[in-house]
RNA sequence: GGGCGAUUAGCUCAGUGGGAGAGCGCUUCCUUCACACGGAAGAGGCCACUGGUUCGAUCCCAGUAUCGCCCA
């Protein structure tokens, strides 16, 4: 052989290195073959620019690789996209949290020095996970690697919004959004997470104002929102109310009187008494009730979440309490708000409540309702399209299951919130003539941002030096305006908010083709093949480009949506830095190998389901990686001649023929569980071949002939060996690149790397039935074998002779021919005879099937051990034939049960009577022995 | 509160309308010339519970319990 691997044990990291950078150097992930292949293509998740390497993405990468790899080893012209996505707020904090270490702040800097210094900052950092992305083996197109600020994507940001707004699917308005008091940004609906808390319930009394004694009582989570309250509502048909419609109420520690309204939608008459309280500045659904009700809508806390003077002011509240609250969070105002209720008599009870709190999902902030002027998508025309192409199975999904997650979540899809108050990313291409906007305007910082916002409280310049009202008329275009279409002012404003990171993510698949301006490139990798995801951002960023792919090219981003799991610890816990229970994909694969983290990962990728990650799974597949070199090195051991021309399969070994059968079957399976997105399976069928086909049953059997290599059949074997191993390293390498690259390259191949060599197919004529019956009986000959050595406390080592007998004559020809490789794997001679030549004593006689193998006995066995081993055989397969016989005893049986299942029924019948009978005849006769 | 999913060996998970499987772990034996990160032989399970459909249910259906996820 060329060059016989040395070390006994695999050095994974070593190896991966070399071949990582070989296939780069060699250019073997760009899109090859003939350009009238057919194209299969995948954009990657684009990771976060700040991110590195973690278990997930290690999931998620292996099995896009594994896909893009096995199709290009098909022949397809493939085309994996990398890049990685600019994250606006996490990249902003990472570069904010470096100039605090330094002293200053972004807004000491000033907008276009941050911007540069982000920049700066992504240059020499943000490729960080690139490099941990080769090193895992992904083999995407490495010589285009795309940021989602790109010129080019950031041309089709520009565009897509553009267009958006000029069909009247974007537009700016002033809506209640989720606002995150610590990143001071708007975020989106999903951005939020709903953790259930124990809360309280209040129950507050709200009496009339027409100077009785009449009142009602509103149960409410938020006590200190009441102030901001400018309804009360209750379900128009509820009896208890009917005196109480269109009535005013005295509006708790404040001037103001609200009108109590009837509202179905809004009031559940289950829920504490029945009557509750509107307050469409600090709550979804009482925003809603409010444009029913055509409410004024007070808002109390300004943009970092604290009561505002001017806000509490203008909803007329006790001048008191107004002092008492000022710059006071919400949860901070709630004792002092529940204390002056108390102090006049209106705070009738509190219950224990169980009740969902939103949360920042980057910070985990509670995050507030807040009303102010934003960028919002309208989406429902962009998601009908959307729920189409997945109803009508342009898009699938896989698993199915998720499927109607989909068409769920997208069938109540609310408008888009798409601005975001924060300075790195795209800046929305709107801008506000300051000579037509002059009243709607405020570039001083003291005034408020539209909704009410207390000067006295001190500001974050980000905030302060603009305001934008929602009644500003913004120019949308690509580029800057030179002149107001209608003042003819050239002096001009840009919004300063940002689009949501997602919005440049929605457009990957097309942006990173060519989308608006390679139509040509667009063409032949458009749409996409398969998209590779989990499901935590299957809204967030899935069905986005599903939306937008189909708005803006006419056509599905990609066909099949493959969603895989979350990778968990072994206790099932998401892994988290703060619970310190991550496991490292880059140092297991410094441990381990690479190679066997994707296999742990791919056999462990079952559908709908999570990943229990356990660290000794790491370990066993580790095992499995250095099983495989061993082969190779038993293999290049024995066949260190270059080998001759090959022997037709007719005239080879039957080990030699049953292993290309094996093989066969294997390879089908292989491609037919990764057709079906069955990564698990694919692993699992590779596994057992190969350690309990291949190294088990067929190294060891060509073992017979390699110690006599002039005989005709170690040619075979030599020849198979060669052949059938460099198959297997194609089989395994979509999974494995790394061992199966150095384990290919020192075989007698062909080409120069095994990275794109042909995809092994099933060839039926190596389909061999007589072959495989031939190696079951042998295994079955030996396992019974063993068994009855073991059970006789004979040393493996030890020769011992052993009987066999088919119970059927006529096939005991094919035992004989069995006798050379039963001899070898049980090392001691073998006897092949009929009932009559049977030794009748001293015999441990034992059945598989129509097999019987007897192992004589030494006088001197402990015997009742082995009877008893005995018994329970024969306790088992009596109960066995006593279900069959009851079933075929079964007339309803007989009536209905398919033909086929009867006479499976009656044949393992007779088969199980006959083990009875050998087991009890040998019971017997050792029975005799012991007494 | 609504929806989805899970419940199978000690652990992690496959699986099927008719004989309960894998990996890891465990027990015993073995350093025989690919591999002790190995080999051989074993132990271990009323397939969550209760009903129903069926000749026959771990599998299909309904309900219950527990757990998980998503949504409100």
């Amino acid at each position: 052989m060329l060059q016989p691997p040395l070390d006994k044990t695999y050095d994974a990291n070593q190896v991966e290195s070399r071949w990582g950078n070989y296939w780069i150097e060699q250019n073997l992930f760009q899109p090859g073959g003939s350009a009238s292949a057919l194209h299969y293509s995948i954009v990657i998740p684009p990771p976060n620019v700040t991110g590195s390497l973690h278990i997930g993405h290690a999931l998620n990468n292996t099995l896009q690789d594994i896909l893009i790899r096995w199709r290009r080893m098909q022949g397809f012209r493939t085309r994996w996209i990398p890049g990685t996505d600019h994250a606006g707020i996490a990249t902003q904090n990472v570069v904010e949290r470096q100039l605090a270490q330094e002293g200053t702040t972004r807004e000491a800097m000033g907008r276009e020095a941050f911007i540069k210094r982000v920049w700066q900052w992504r240059d020499q950092s943000g490729d960080m996970i690139i490099g941990q992305l080769k090193q895992l083996g992904a083999s995407c197109d490495w010589s285009r690697i795309y940021f989602t600020m790109d010129n080019d994507l950031s041309i089709a940001v520009r565009e897509v919004f553009v267009r958006l707004h000029q069909e009247g699917l974007i537009y700016r308005g002033e809506r209640l959004i989720n606002w995150c008091p610590r990143c001071l940004t708007a975020i989106s609906d999903i951005e939020v997470e709903h953790e259930q808390i124990k809360g309280k319930l209040y129950y507050i009394r709200y009496p009339l104002a027409d100077g009785s004694d009449r009142h009602l009582v509103v149960a409410t989570t938020r006590p200190e929102t009441l102030l901001g309250d400018t309804a009360v509502a209750v379900h128009p048909e509820d009896p208890r109310f009917q005196g109480f419609l269109k009535q005013s109420i005295s509006l708790p520690l404040t001037s103001r009187k609200v009108e109590i309204v009837g509202d179905a939608i809004l009031v559940d008459r289950e829920f504490g008494t029945g009557a509750v309280k509107i307050t469409p500045a600090h709550d979804f659904n009482d925003f809603e009730a409010g444009e029913r009700h055509h409410l004024p809508r007070l808002a109390l806390l300004d943009h970092q979440g604290r009561m505002s003077l001017s806000g509490l002011q203008a909803a007329g509240v006790d001048p008191t309490l107004s002092q008492a609250l000022k710059g006071k969070t919400a949860l901070e105002s709630r004792p002092i708000v529940l204390k002056f209720l108390e102090d006049e008599g209106l705070l009738l009870k509190i219950e224990d409540h169980q009740m969902a709190v939103g949360k920042c999902y980057r910070c985990k902030t509670t995050v507030e309702p807040y009303l102010s002027p934003q960028w919002f998508v309208k989406i429902q025309p962009l998601a009908d399209p959307a729920i189409e192409a997945v109803e009508t199975g342009k898009i699938r999904i896989h698993p199915e299951g998720w499927k109607n997650n989909y068409l769920g979540w997208m069938k109540q899809i609310k408008d888009w919130c798409i601005s975001r108050q924060i300075w790195w990313g795209h800046q929305i291409p709107a801008w506000y003539c300051r000579t037509c906007n002059k009243d709607h305007l405020s570039e001083n910082g003291h005034e408020a941002r539209g909704t009410a916002e207390d000067a006295l409280l001190p500001k974050t310049p980000q905030m302060s030096l603009l305001i934008i009202r929602s009644e500003a008329s913004p120019i949308v275009s690509k580029t800057a305006p030179s002149t107001c279409p209608t003042c003819g002012g050239t002096d001009f404003l840009q919004d300063p908010d940002v689009l949501d990171t997602w919005f440049s993510s929605a457009l990957w698949p097309f942006s990173t083709l060519g989308w608006p301006n390679d139509p040509d490139n667009l063409k032949k990798f458009y749409p996409t093949s398969t998209l590779v995801t989990g499901l935590d951002i299957l809204f967030f960023w899935v069905a986005r480009m599903i939306m937008m792919g189909i708005k803006f090219t006419g056509q599905v981003p990609f066909r099949d949506v493959y969603i895989h799991a979350l990778v968990r610890d072994a206790e099932g816990q998401k892994m988290s830095k703060s619970k310190g229970n991550v496991i490292d994909p880059l140092t297991k694969m410094r441990q381990y190998g690479t190679d066997a983290l994707r296999f742990t990962l791919t056999s462990m990728a079952s559908p709908g389901r999570d990943i229990r990650l356990a660290e000794e799974r790491i370990e066993g597949y580790r095992n499995f990686v250095t099983k495989i070199w061993n082969a190779a090195r038993f293999i290049q051991l024995h066949t260190t001649t270059k080998p001759n021309e090959p022997p037709p399969l007719a005239h080879r070994s039957l080990p030699d023929r049953w292993i290309f059968s094996r093989l066969n079957q294997t390879i089908g399976a292989v491609n037919k569980s990764l057709e079906e997105f069955r990564f698990d399976q694919a692993a699992s069928h590779l596994y057992q071949f190969l350690w309990h086909e291949y190294c088990d049953w067929y190294i060891e059997l060509t073992k017979v002939s390699m110690q006599n290599p002039d005989q005709p059949e170690a040619h075979s074997s030599r020849e198979t060996m060669l052949e059938t191993f460099e198959i297997i390293q194609r089989l395994l390498h979509p999974i494995m690149p790394f061992i199966t690259e150095e384990i290919w390259q020192t075989f007698p191949h062909e080409g120069t790397s095994i990275v794109t060599q042909p995809f092994p197919t099933e060839q039926p004529e190596w389909v061999d039935q007589e072959a495989e019956q031939a190696i079951q009986l042998l295994q079955s000959f030996v396992t019974t074998a063993r068994t009855s050595r073991a059970m006789l406390g004979v040393s493996p080592s030890a020769s011992l002779p052993v009987w066999g007998m088919l119970s059927s004559s006529s096939q005991s020809g094919g035992l004989s021919n069995l006798i050379p490789y039963l001899k070898f794997l049980l090392r001691s001679p073998i006897h092949i005879e009929t009932q009559d030549q049977w030794p009748k004593n001293h015999m441990l006689n034992l059945v598989s099937g129509t097999l019987t193998v007897g192992t004589p006995v030494e006088p001197q066995i402990d015997l009742a051990e082995v009877l008893k081993k005995i018994q329970k055989q024969k306790t088992e397969k009596e109960k066995e034939c006593a279900r069959l016989q009851g079933r075929l005893g079964s007339a309803d049986f007989r009536d209905k049960a398919e033909p086929a299942v009867i006479k499976d029924s009656e044949d393992r019948l007779t088969t199980i009577q006959k083990e009875l009978e050998v087991l009890t005849s040998t019971q017997q006769q050792l029975g005799t022995m012991l007494s």
